[in-house]
DNA sequence: CTGAAAGCGCTAACAG
DNA sequence: CTGTTAGCGCTTTCAG
C-alpha cells in the first residue's frame, strides 16, 4: 500500500540495517552457507522490513556473463514458437535463468542484430531458431563472438553448437507407411516451397520412403512457390484433373486449405478423399471430419534445447568442449476421422502428371 | 572470424586507444554533441576498431531506470499476444527500447511475480495484460511499488494506468444491428464463461442492443461454465431441440466448433443457418464458407498501449501526472459467406427456453 | 570542451 | 566466519 518514491533500498541500507557489512548480506542473499546463523536472521529480517529486492542485472555486473538465457525466434505469432518460448521461460527460471525473448520476425538481418544484442547483454547462452530463408548469418556471428548456444529447428546439424529439431523424415516415411497399410496407392503431397528445408525434408523423405516399400504407389507433388493466396487455386486446379485417394498437407495451413477445397466441391472426406497434415493443432479435433496428423513433440523440442545449452553453460567452467550433438525428436501420428483405408473397389485412373506453378 | 576468448574491450580500452578519457568515450557514444568533432571522430574510429560495443544494462546503472520496457502477458501460445508482443517489440525498438516478454501463463500467482521482477529489473515501463481471472493483483502490486505503466486488453479502466482495449461492447451492438438488418430474428450467443469479462461483456452488449432496436429478435445465450471439452456436446444438445437463424461465437475457438457441428448434423451454412465470430483469424477466409467476424484491430492496440505508456515515461521528469485514460479501440466486421440474408420464407419456430451447463 | 573523481548496486579476494 | 578493499562497465559532476 505504502509507495516509495525514495530511493531503492540497496545492498548496503540493508547491512547497515542489520548491522553487518555489505558482503555478508550478499553472501546471506546467495546462500553461501558459512555465515553465522545470528547473523543470517538479522540479514533476512532486514530484508524483510525494508521490502529489499536485489538487481540481478547489477549482480552479474562482475561475473563475464549474466543469469540470463536468450531465445531468438523467427515470429512469435505461430503457436508452434509461441509453445516453444512458453516451455523455455519455464525452464530457465526453474534453473534460476530469465529467459530473454526476442523475434527476428524471419529477417535475417534482424537475427543478426539481435545475436549480437544478447552478446552485449552478456547473456549465458542463446537458443536460436533460425529465420527461413536461413543462410546461417545468425549462427555464424554466433560462432565469431564465441557465443555458447544451442539451436533448434529448421537446422539439421552444426559444428559447433548442439541442434534440436523435430525428425521429419521420420515422421514423413512412417506417413508414408501408414498409408501403404491402409491401401493407398495414390497420394498427393501439398507444400510451399518457402517454408523451405522443413517442407522440402518432409516431401523428399515420403516419396523415397513410398518408393522403397511400395514402389505402385503414385505421388505427386504440388509445391507451390508463390504467395499463398494462390495456393486454394493452384490445389482446385489440380483436383480437377487428378484424384487421389489421399491427400498429405505439408504444412498446417495446407491442411485446413485442402479441407475446405474438398468440401467446396462435394469431395467428402474421408469416403472420397483421404487426408493426413503435418504439424497438428487444437483446431483439428474439432473439424468434421476431425484431421489426422502428424504432431510435433514441441514441448520436447524446448525441453532437449534448454538441457543441452544448460550443459554447455555449466560444462563451460569444466573446460571440456565436447563435440556437437543433433538431436531428432520423433513425431507421433494423432490419427482421426480424415483418414480410412481405401476403398476396396479402386475406379482405374488415368494416369496424369502434373506440376506446380 | 577472429575469436576474442580474451576479455571483452571495455569503455577504457577504447579510451585509452583513442587517446581521450572515458567520460569523453561514453559522451560520444550518446550522441552528445558537446565533443570536439577530432575527438570524436578518434573515438568512433577506434570503436570500429575494436569492435566495441557498450553494456546497456551496466549503462542503466547510474540512472533510476534502463531502456527496457517490460511486457507482461497471460500465454504466449495464442496468435493474441503474439501479435501483440511482436508489435510492441518493434515499436519499444525504435524508440530506443528493449522489450522483455514474460508470460504469466495465467496464473495470478506468476504474474504478481513477474510484476516484482520488472520492478527488480528497473524497466522504464511496463504493460500488463491482466490473467484471465482478474482480481487485480498484478494491477496492485504495480501501483504499490509505484512503477509506471500501463493495461492492455481485458480491462476497463483504472485509476491510476492508463488502459487500452478492444471496443467489445461496440462491436457486438454492431454485429446485432447487422443481423437485425438482415433478417435475422432469432440468434443464439455462445461463449465460455471462463474466458471471463470480454466474453460476457460481448453477451450483454449484444443483447441490449438487440433489445433496444428490435425487440421481437429472440436471443438465446448459449455459455459454458465447464472445461472446453464438454462445449460441443453442449452446443450438440442444444441444436437438436433449437433452431436459430444464426449463431454469434463469443470466442474464436467457438467459431469452429460451431461451423463443425453444423456440418456435423447436416445444417448448410449459410443456408440453413448463418455464423458470425468474435476475433478473426487466417483459417477463418479458408474454410467453406469462410467465416463472417469481428476483427480486433491487434496492432493498433499494441501502438495505444505503447504510446500511453511512452507518454507516461517522458512524462516523468516532466512532472506531470495526469489522469489515467480509458482507449477502447473499435472493432471492424468482416463479412464472408458465412452470413446472409435470412430467407424471407422463415419456418414459425415453437419458442423455446435454453440455458446453459 | 575535457577528464579526474565519485559513484550506480553488487560480488570477489583476502586479510583478519 | 566477517569486513575491507577493489573493482565490474558505465555515467555524472564539476573543476579546470
Amino acid at each position: 500500500m505504502t509507495n516509495q518514491p525514495t530511493k531503492r533500498a540497496s545492498i548496503h541500507d540493508v547491512a547497515r540495517s542489520a548491522g553487518v557489512s555489505a558482503a555478508t548480506v550478499s553472501k546471506v542473499l546467495r546462500g553461501v552457507t558459512t555465515v553465522k546463523a545470528a547473523n543470517a536472521e538479522k540479514v533476512h529480517a532486514a530484508v524483510e522490513a525494508m521490502g529489499y529486492k536485489m538487481d540481478p542485472l547489477a549482480a552479474g555486473l562482475r561475473q563475464t556473463t549474466r543469469k540470463i538465457i536468450g531465445l531468438i525466434v523467427p515470429d512469435l505469432e505461430s503457436e508452434f514458437f509461441g509453445k516453444i518460448a512458453a516451455r523455455l521461460e519455464i525452464l530457465a527460471e526453474e534453473a534460476g535463468y530469465s529467459l530473454s525473448i526476442v523475434s527476428s520476425h524471419e529477417s535475417e538481418a534482424r537475427e543478426e542484430r539481435l545475436v549480437e544484442r544478447m552478446h552485449v547483454w552478456r547473456v549465458a547462452g542463446t537458443i536460436l531458431a533460425p529465420v527461413r530463408s536461413e543462410r546461417g548469418a545468425g549462427t555464424q556471428l554466433m560462432k565469431s563472438l564465441s557465443m555458447t548456444g544451442a539451436l533448434i529447428d529448421r537446422v539439421v546439424s552444426d559444428d559447433i553448437y548442439d541442434t534440436v529439431a523435430v525428425d521429419n523424415a521420420g515422421a514423413s516415411a512412417k506417413v508414408a507407411r501408414l498409408l501403404a497399410e491402409k491401401g493407398h496407392r495414390y497420394v498427393t503431397l501439398i507444400g510451399l516451397n518457402e517454408v523451405s528445408r522443413n517442407v522440402r525434408t518432409r516431401a523428399s523423405a515420403f516419396k523415397q520412403e513410398a518408393q522403397t516399400i511400395c514402389p505402385d504407389m503414385r505421388v505427386d507433388v504440388l509445391m507451390i512457390d508463390e504467395r499463398e493466396d494462390n495456393f486454394r487455386a493452384h490445389l482446385s486446379d489440380y483436383l480437377d484433373a487428378n484424384h487421389p485417394s489421399v491427400v498429405f498437407s505439408l504444412f498446417q495451413k495446407g491442411t485446413l486449405i485442402a479441407l475446405s477445397e474438398f468440401r467446396r466441391r462435394g469431395l467428402r472426406c474421408p469416403q472420397d478423399v483421404s487426408l493426413v497434415g503435418f504439424d497438428d493443432t487444437e483446431w483439428m479435433q474439432v473439424t468434421y471430419p476431425a484431421v489426422s496428423a502428424v504432431v510435433q513433440p514441441i514441448s520436447k523440442l524446448a525441453d532437449h534445447a534448454f538441457h543441452r545449452l544448460l550443459a554447455r553453460i555449466e560444462g563451460q567452467r569444466g573446460g571440456t568442449n565436447s563435440a556437437s550433438i543433433c538431436h531428432l525428436e520423433p513425431c507421433s501420428l494423432q490419427l482421426r476421422e480424415s483418414l480410412v483405408e481405401v476403398p476396396p473397389v479402386l475406379p482405374a485412373e488415368q494416369p496424369q502428371v502434373i506440376q506446380g506453378a
